[in-house]
DNA sequence: TTGACTCCCATAATATCCCATGATATTCCA
DNA sequence: TGGAATATCATGGGATATTATGGGAGTCAA
């Protein structure tokens, strides 16, 4: 997956990476599930095995919580399903180009089973972070896909 | 999933979100299922697939209740089917507007099997509110998909 | 008549379809 | 192996379809 760098068009469109389309066409649906990110302003992205994993987190967290009811709406309100074109693309709704401070370019940075969009300045900004410090830490002791995704996003 | 916000023209009308209303005729109704919210100042809506699943609980309820008629006079009484005109419009009743304190704008918020019609202003603090409440009680509700959101920030 | 509602049409904005092109990557074959 | 043929991909842009919204005209009831 790793990562790439893509150009918003003048009609606001964008090409998901090829390599990411054929793992989320694997899933079962030609399209992508976006919502923004709780911890950054970035936007996280998956396909259906995302949605599924965090549906069924939804339905558990129901059990114990009735506030979480009204947290999954809040959160479902911001999550799009968008099936891309026949070229690829989709184009992003208004909310997530302010969200994650888009305009010419987005970064697509693979993260194993989801991946985020990032403003490439944005993201730049992010990598030298600590957080993503402790990652990099993280692929000296035990290396694993997930780690070596990130890792190339750090090059 | 997702939302959209939309106008209330000067006559009253509303026009449904055009991926919700493939959704309720793919439900068999070309029309959707109106009622007041219990918990929230919004309106609650679905389709044909909704209130069959509330009439099914409701009647398997009425088995063991005593007062049968008080318990979906309470459910139905404040519910109207409303169809739309051809370009996907309905009016709302005059009862959900005060409900919902409606004026200007009204918010679709998708639910999977169902969604919500707010006041975009309120629906803004509900979600303040939730995503607010969620992160003070993060600790209370176990592994979960906010815990996710908040791994980075954990780390 | 007036007011509420519906049907119908117009329009602007947006989204989608479809094709072209240049760049890069991959394949194939002498 | 080297280099031409082919395929894939991101991107641009014209044409078309869809959508939200405004407003005119007709219907019905009080």
């Amino acid at each position: 997956m790793s990562s790439a760098v893509n150009k918003i068009d003048s009609k606001g469109r964008v090409s998901i990476p090829a390599p990411f389309r054929s793992v989320l066409e694997f899933q079962g649906y030609p399209g992508v599930y976006l919502f923004p990110s709780f911890t950054s302003n970035a936007i996280d992205g998956g396909g259906q095995d995302l949605i599924d994993q965090i549906s069924l987190s939804v339905e558990k967290m129901q059990l114990f919580a009735e506030e979480t009811d009204a947290l999954s709406t809040a959160l479902f309100s911001d999550t799009y399903s968008l099936s891309y074109d026949q070229d690829g693309r989709i184009s992003l709704p208004e909310i997530f180009i302010e969200h994650a401070n888009l305009s010419e370019r987005v970064i697509f940075v693979g993260q194993g089973r989801k991946f985020q969009m990032w403003n490439p300045e944005n993201f730049d900004e992010f990598k030298r972070d600590s957080k993503i410090k402790a990652l990099e830490h993280r692929n000296l002791i035990g290396p694993s896909h997930i780690d070596n995704f990130n890792k190339e996003a750090l090059d």
